[in-house]
Formats: structure tokens, sequence, C-alpha cells
RNA sequence: GGAGAGGUGGCAGAGUGGUCGAAUGCGCCGGUCUUGAAAACCGAUGUACCGAGAGGUACCGGGGGUUCGAAUCCCUCCCUCUCCGCCA
């Protein structure tokens, strides 16, 4: 959520960041403006009337006070009146308050200057691509066809226990992605990440507090019985775990990383796209959150890219990073990079990592501030990004690596197996 | 799931319906003293909004009610803790 004071001073240059995303910034901005005119016109009016009735109540009862009843009597009439009035006051300022929350829950984080317009991924701006694609010649295989062969992982059986989009690992499938997860949480630990083990269902606050709510309400698995929802990331609970809090300055940079499964309603998606690992309903993923002073957090953004970036080329992949256009942008992000492997046996790109810059967006829903030096109190920075999202992962290794010995694995993963290569057993 | 207790400022903890935004202690901040520190003493110290400022308003878990007036009385919801039951 936009500030409200911020959109009072600096106006012009928000309206013209937020319409890179193609929307109607302008009248957003002005309906807000209007709003919080009359919101703030309406409270000075209540003000001035309720500090008459309160005034009035203490002579009322210092008059009780001194035994003088009569005078006492004739006071409350003028009371009762104010009272009356403050009350139309208060459900008009009511109004306008929610009214003005409206406009501004419907405006998304204005977009970093290095933004490029654009409505589509195809607008995207490649920022670069490394690795090599491997020659693996015309019969190169998807990886559901090598996950069967290999017993790696079973997608008929998940359909049995759960439904589509929650595959069963086995075997060597089952420990390729625990070593995985091992090697994605050493790397981040020791690169100064803290882990965390969060909650895997959080409350609506903290849904809110990250923007999953109001507005992706049906992206998430709701548990209405108890008011829960099943996080579709560990961003949720780990930047919630800062919620309402007044940091000190020394508390900053916050580095956290967990590993936790996320689930993902997907609704209306269906076909090649979400074919074996490509989109599932529950996945793992490692993730990487920073909060971070204002003036820091673009420096910090480029460290978390480098950190991604390292694993994958630990990982032996062909990667590229993508800066996210305008319209591609996430509601709540400022800056977006996204992380693509590619995929030998499906000839495609997968996207494996989305590593974002939120600024204060986030820490205004949740009120995340620090005290400065100078005792001024300042939302943080927020950024995230995932270190690594296993599935497309796991696809693009299997795809890559395949050989007529089996499939091969990146050295970097060794330490986390007791096999070295993938063979039929 | 059953029974009970409780939610007040950074923390602990008072609070008879009016002078309570709220005692007191601790902590934090500033100062005196000291070579330095501790101790002691003095002073300041909640948050948000409006206002150029003086100042004003709201907030004692959330919401509603009674009253001229509510931290205090009533209703309701939420949460936490203790005991019992069940259980990895």
């Amino acid at each position: 959520m936009l500030e409200i004071a911020k959109l009072r001073h600096a106006s012009e240059d928000l309206i013209e960041r937020l319409e890179k995303r193609g929307i109607q910034a302008r009248r957003l901005v002005q309906d807000a403006l209007e709003l919080d005119r009359q919101r703030r016109g309406n409270q000075a009016e209540l003000d001035q009337i309720q500090a008459r009735a309160n005034a009035i109540n203490k002579e009322i009862g210092q008059l009780f006070k001194r035994g003088q009843r009569e005078a006492a009597e004739a006071k409350k009439e003028e009371s009762t009146q104010l009272k009356t009035r403050s009350k139309e006051l208060q459900q008009t300022q009511d109004q306008l308050a929610q009214a003005l929350q409206n406009v501004l829950l419907e405006l998304p984080n204005a977009p970093h200057p290095s933004v490029p317009a654009g409505h589509s991924g195809e607008d995207n701006e490649e920022i670069r691509r490394e690795g090599s694609f491997p020659d693996l010649g015309a019969d190169a295989r998807p990886h559901w066809e090598l996950a069967q062969e290999y017993q790696l992982m079973d997608f008929d059986l998940g359909v049995k226990l759960a439904g589509a989009g929650f595959p069963v690992y086995t075997g060597a499938g089952a420990q390729l992605q625990r070593a995985l997860v091992n090697f994605f949480l050493q790397e981040n630990t020791r690169a100064g990440y803290r882990e965390y083990q969060p909650p895997l269902l959080v409350n609506a606050d903290s849904a809110y507090g990250t923007g999953q709510l109001p507005d992706k309400e049906g992206q998430m698995y709701h548990v209405q019985q108890d008011e829960l929802y099943a996080i579709p990331t560990s961003e949720v609970p780990l930047t919630n775990i800062f919620r309402d809090q007044m940091l000190a300055e020394a508390d900053l940079p916050q580095r956290l990383t967990a590993y936790t499964p996320c689930f993902r309603r997907e609704a209306g998606s269906y076909g090649k796209e979400v074919r074996g690992l490509n989109r599932l309903h529950q996945f793992d993923k490692v993730e990487l959150v920073q909060v971070v002073k204002p003036d820091e957090s673009y420096q910090v953004l480029d460290q978390m890219v480098a950190q991604v970036e390292a694993l994958l080329q630990k990982l032996e992949l062909p990667y590229r990073i993508l800066r996210l256009c305008g319209g591609d942008l996430g509601f709540t992000a400022a800056l977006t990079y996204d992380f693509e492997v590619w995929s030998a046996g499906q000839q495609r790109w997968l996207e494996v990592s989305s590593v974002s810059n939120f600024e204060t967006f986030q820490a205004q829903r949740m009120k995340i501030r620090y005290k400065t030096a100078d005792k001024q109190k300042e939302l943080v920075h927020t950024l995230n990004g995932s270190a690594l999202a296993l599935p497309r992962i796991v696809a693009a290794l299997l795809e890559n690596g395949q050989s007529p010995e089996g499939i091969q694995l990146p050295a970097a993963l060794h330490p986390f197996l007791p096999f070295k290569t993938i063979t039929r057993s």
C-alpha cells in the first residue's frame, strides 16, 4: 500500500511511474487525494465538536461535585446535541476513511525508474544469459518421461492421494529433492541468512500483510473452519515476523532463509504448460527474505540476484535473468528480476526464481518501521527471492543431465547424495 | 473438547463512573558527580491523526451498548495462560 502522505507531495512522479503498468493511475491518485482532503476537513470539524463536548462534560462533573444540581442538569441538553452531531460526523468519517482505504488498496506499487514499460512477458528486458545449452540431439526427452523411466516420481499416485498437481516423489527422486533443499539452505546460511521454520498455515492478517489478500484470495487454499490460509510461499510468514515491529537501526539488515512447501490453487491452469513438474499445487521452495534500511535496498537487491545466480552456476544450469516490465510486475513489487533455466527436453525456459524489492509497500501495510540514528521513525524496505523453487530445477536437472548412461548430476550436489548419477535400478 | 483465570504505556503492575493518557517500579534518553564506569541524585520519556504554531482529537484486546460523562458498568467476539481429557 502506498502512503497517502507521499501521494500528497510527490504525486506527479508517482503517477508517471504507476502508468508504466498500463493502469489509470492519474484517476486513482486524484480520487485518493480528494477523499483525503474530505476526510481531513471532516476530521477537523469532528475534533472541534468533541473538544466542546469534553469541556461541557467536565463542567457538569464540577457542578455535581459542588452540589449544584440544577445548573448541571441544564448543561446536559447541549451535551446531548453535540453527541448527536458527533455521531453523524463519525459515521461520515468512517465512510470516508473506508473509501480512501479502498482506493489505496487498488493502487499497486510504483515501479522503479529502471522498469521498462510494457504489457506482457514479451516486453521483459533480458539482462544477461549464462551457461551453454546442452546438445542432446533430437531425442531429448521431457522430465515426465525420465521420471517414469527412472521411477523418480509418480504423478498418478499423487492423483489418487490428493489430485492433479500433487506428485509423489520416490527413491532417487525424493533423495534429489532433499539434497537440493540441503544444498540451498547450506549456501544461503553460509551467505549470512538465518534459517527459519515458519508455520505453513497463517491467519488473515498475515495474508493481508504481504498482499495475498484481498486481491489474490483465490490463489490460496483456505481452511475455513479455522480461518487459516496455506502459505503460497514462505515470504508470507517470514516477512510477517516483523509485522507491527519497531526495529532498532542495529537490527537491520535482517536476512532470513527458509525451506517450506508452498501451496497454490492455480485455478484455471491446464494443458502443456502444467505438464509434469511445470506447475503444481504443492511444491518445495527455499526462500530468501531481507528487511533493510531504505537507502540500502537496491544494493541488497543486487546481492540477492548474485546469490541466486551463484546457485544456478553451481548447479551448472543455463539461465537468463529478466527485468520484468510494468505489465508483468507483481502488484506489490517495485522491481523484480526473474530467473529462468533452459530445459533441454522441453526446449523452453522455466521460471525458477523471482527476486523483488517491495520498497515500503509491504512495510506500510505491516507497519514495519525502525528508529534512525536521529530518532526518526521510518518504514523499512522489504525484499524477497526464491533460492530456489525446486520442481523446475529438478525438471531442468533431469532433462539437461540425461545421457545413455543415466542422468548426470552436478558436482555441487554430490556431497548431499549417495550417488552421482541416476541410473535405472 | 471440558473447567477456570486474565488481556492497561518498551516490560512489570495499580486503577472508587467525572480532576485518568492513566499511580508506582524497572528499562530507555539527557544531566550532575567520577580519570573512566558503576552507584546515587535531578530531569525527560506512549502511539496515531489534524494544525505553520499554540493547541486539539482518538486510543487501556476488537466491536456494540448504558450514561451529560466509561480503562472502570452491560452485551458480544477474539486472544493468552492454568488444570483436566485426547494425542505426534
